[in-house]
DNA sequence: TATATTGATGGACATATGTCCACCATATGG
DNA sequence: CCATATGGTGGACATATGTCCATCAATATA
């Protein structure tokens, strides 16, 4: 596709494609790292457990069906596996002083421990990619992903 | 964990930790697009199909044990989602003319439309977020990812 | 109080996925 | 030529995951 780059719209839009296929490159190299990640998480552990405790410790304590939503899964799936995550002491699930009815899901310190320990193998991976990195390229890259992870601009749900 | 800014190292380290932060969240939140995604490219595909047909998007064609190896799956596995996408006609697979018992495994082009048009959808999520945001810095987070997506430094393997 | 709604849990079952193994074709080394 | 190693395919089976449904407790509404 040849774009014209004095025109602005169309520069914009390739900017926004060539976003979308760096997002891609980095989900997808992101995705095998992540399985490997999972079996280091624990052992007696489904691994699908992994990705909630990890978007627990992303973005923050919640309730289950919001957690489900988040996660793209079903609610039932959602209750079972935080039920491992509860009976191995990853995560701690309080109910909700504004509806009892619900539950608020949080990581204990010994899940934050375990996502920094699995998480970190991963890290050796990029660590090679930036090792060559100057600091200030660095910080604009984490500035500019930080922006990016707080859809309204805002400081994320901690 | 107080840091002091004012010793190269520890600043060093904390951006690292910074950056692996913001990735994990942003992978975090981007495996529920790809779950959904991954419904959209195809009904009659099994989603671990979606995973190899946007890793050769990514990455570009390879051989079965190089895919195998780079999403994390058994060479049957792969075998079988390979022989899924070939029959439905997004891939191609023809034998490696520099060792006959393999096979380079590449994206039709009607596979490569499919996986844009199911990766559209998650454009859509984040082109939302970057919507206010300046042509100069949308350029220059996708230079930095650029360089973070390609291991040495040099252009990607496609 | 009676009724309907909502959040959560867990059982039951279908489907998807991971893993082991046997097999075939080619390649490599003696 | 023979033995062995390697890349790939596909069968068989165990496990993980997704989905539907019933149930319970707390809310909300009348």
């Amino acid at each position: 596709m040849v774009v014209d780059a004095t025109d602005p719209e169309d520069a914009r839009g390739e900017l926004e494609r060539r976003l979308g296929e760096q997002l891609n490159a980095l989900i997808s190299a992101a995705h095998a790292l992540s399985v490997r990640a999972a079996a280091h998480f624990d052992a007696g552990l489904q691994p699908a457990a992994f990705h909630l405790a990890r978007w627990l410790y992303a973005f923050g304590p919640t309730n289950a069906s919001t957690l489900a939503t988040a996660v793209a899964m079903d609610r039932s799936a959602v209750s079972r596996l935080v039920g491992q995550l509860r009976r191995l002491g990853f995560v701690r699930s309080d109910p909700d002083p504004q509806d009892r009815r619900g539950v608020i899901i949080a990581l204990t310190p010994a899940g934050q421990q375990r996502i920094v320990a699995a998480i970190a193998e991963r890290g050796l991976a990029f660590q090679e990619r930036i090792a060559h990195w100057s600091d200030a390229d660095l910080a604009q890259l984490v500035a500019l992903l930080s922006r990016l992870n707080t859809p309204g601009g805002a400081d994320p749900p901690r």
